[in-house]
DNA sequence: TGCCGGGGTAAAAGTCTGTAAAAACAGGGC
DNA sequence: GCCCTGTTTTTACAGACTTTTACCCCGGCA
C-alpha cells in the first residue's frame, strides 16, 4: 500500500508506531535521525514522511527544510503539544499536517489516510510530464530532453517543473522565487535569470529554432507547450 | 502573478492566510464582509475569489449568489467541515470548489492553482488563430506571416494578439493598453503608436498594398479580417 | 492662412533581461 | 574543527525592450 517514512529518533515510539501502521495497511520504513531520514525521503520510494520536530542533530524544521529544497512530497509533521512557534514555522516552509506528540498511532494513520487522499486528488504530484522534447520524472527528479538525460542541479530542476506543470502559461518571477526557491522575490534578486539562463543553455533549440521557455517581458516566463 | 481577492471577517486568519499566499507568488487583496467582498470581486481585477462561507451581514452563500449575477468568475469556498448543505446550495450557485475550514494554507494555495489551471484553459481560445496571411498560436507565443515566423517582442505580440482576436473591430487605444500593456491609457502616452509602428515594420502589406492593420482615426486601430 | 489635435516614426532615455564571473554557502571527508 | 567541491546568490556590464520625447505630416476649422 502507500510507502511512509517515519523519522523519529525515539526508537521505541517509532517501532512502536510503526508496527501499528503496518496493521493498517501501511508500509513502513524507519529512519532515527535527521540526516538519513532527509536522505530517504529524497529517494523517491515513499508517498509521504512523518518526520518528529524534536531531534538531536537537525531538527525536524531543518529536516523539512532540506526535503522541501528537494521535493515536494506530503510531510505530517509530530510536534510538541501546543509548540506554536514550530507549527508556524513548518506552516511556511509546506508541511501538510501536524500531530501533537504524544499522539494515538489511530489519530496519526487517519491523518496520513487524509493527506494521502487530498494529495492524490490534488492535480500537482508525481506523475510523470512531458512538454515537447521534454520528459520530466518529477518522482525521480530526473529531465530528459529529446531523450538524453539533463544533469541539473536541485534548483534547476524545480524551476524547469514549475515552468513545465504550467506549460502555455506564462509564470511570473515572483511564483517562480516562492514555488521553486522557496522564498518571496525582493526587489534586485536576479536568481531566477541567471537560474533560467543555465537551464537554457543545458536544453537547446526547439525546432524552430527558439528556446522552449520564452521571456515574456515584465511579466515572467513561459514554458512552450508540446 | 494571479490576483486574488480574499473574502472573509475573521481578519485575523484573513491576514496570515494572505501572507501565506502572497510568499507563494499570488497577488492577495482582502475583504472584511460580504458587501465590499462583492463589489471587489466584480470589479474585474481578480482572477479568483476565495469565500468565506460563515460571515455576519451577507452570508458567502449569498454573496456568492450576487457575484454570480454579475460575474463567472472561479470562486472557492471556505466551508465549516462537513457542512454539506451550504456544500449543496453552493455547487447550485456554481462555486467552483470547496476547501474545509480550519484549512492548511497551502491546500489551499494548491487548490486555487488547481483552478486556475483549469479556467485557464477552459476558454480554449488557447488554439490557432488566422487572419489572412497572418498565424497566431497563443500558447506558443508564436507568429508567421506569409508562413515565415515573425521575431516579435513580447508587446507586440501582445498588441498583435489582442487586434488578431478582434479582426474586423476597431479597438481603441485605450482597451489595447490595458490589454496589451496591463494598465490604463494615459493621456499623451504614445506607447501604442510606436509598438504599432514596429509591428506594421515587421508585417508587411497585404496583397492589395494597404497595411493589415488601419488606423482609425480617433478611434483607434482595426486588424482587416480575411 | 494659421492654429489645433491626432497620428507616424526616429531617436533618446529609462528599464529590464542575459550572462559571465566573483563571492558566499553548504555538504562531505578528513 | 578545516579544506575541497559543487551549488546558489550577488555583482557587473552589455544588450534588448519599452516608454518618452521630438519633430514632421495631415486634415479640420475659424
Amino acid at each position: 500500500m502507500a510507502a511512509v517514512l517515519l523519522i523519529d529518533d525515539d526508537v521505541e515510539l517509532a517501532g512502536m508506531l510503526a508496527d501499528y501502521l503496518r496493521r493498517d495497511g501501511f508500509a513502513v520504513d524507519l529512519a532515527h535521525d535527521g540526516e538519513s531520514g532527509v536522505q530517504a525521503a529524497l529517494s523517491g520510494n515513499f508517498a509521504i514522511a512523518v518526520l518528529d520536530v524534536m531531534m538531536p542533530g537537525i531538527s525536524g524544521i531543518e529536516a523539512l527544510r532540506r526535503i522541501r529544497a528537494g521535493s515536494r512530497m506530503p510531510v505530517l509533521m509530530l510536534t510538541a503539544r501546543g509548540d506554536d512557534m514550530d507549527r508556524i514555522v513548518g506552516l511556511e516552509l509546506g508541511a501538510d499536517d501536524y500531530v501533537p506528540k504524544p499522539c494515538l498511532p489511530r489519530e496519526l494513520a487517519a491523518r496520513l489516510r487524509a493527506i494521502l487522499r487530498r494529495s492524490a486528488g490534488a492535480p500537482q504530484d508525481k506523475c510523470e510530464l512531458a512538454v515537447g522534447p521534454l520528459r520530466l520524472h518529477a518522482a525521480q527528479r530526473r529531465a530528459e530532453w529529446r531523450g538524453r538525460l539533463l544533469e541539473l542541479t536541485s534548483t534547476e530542476f524545480n524551476l524547469l517543473e514549475v515552468l513545465a506543470r504550467n506549460a502555455g502559461r506564462i509564470v511570473g518571477k515572483d511564483e517562480l522565487s516562492a514555488q521553486a526557491l522557496g522564498r518571496p522575490l525582493a526587489r534586485y534578486d536576479r536568481s531566477i535569470d541567471v537560474h533560467l539562463s543555465s537551464i537554457r543553455q543545458k536544453l537547446g533549440l526547439l525546432d524552430d529554432g527558439r528556446s522552449p521557455i520564452q521571456t515574456v517581458f515584465r511579466q515572467g516566463y513561459q514554458m512552450i507547450p508540446g
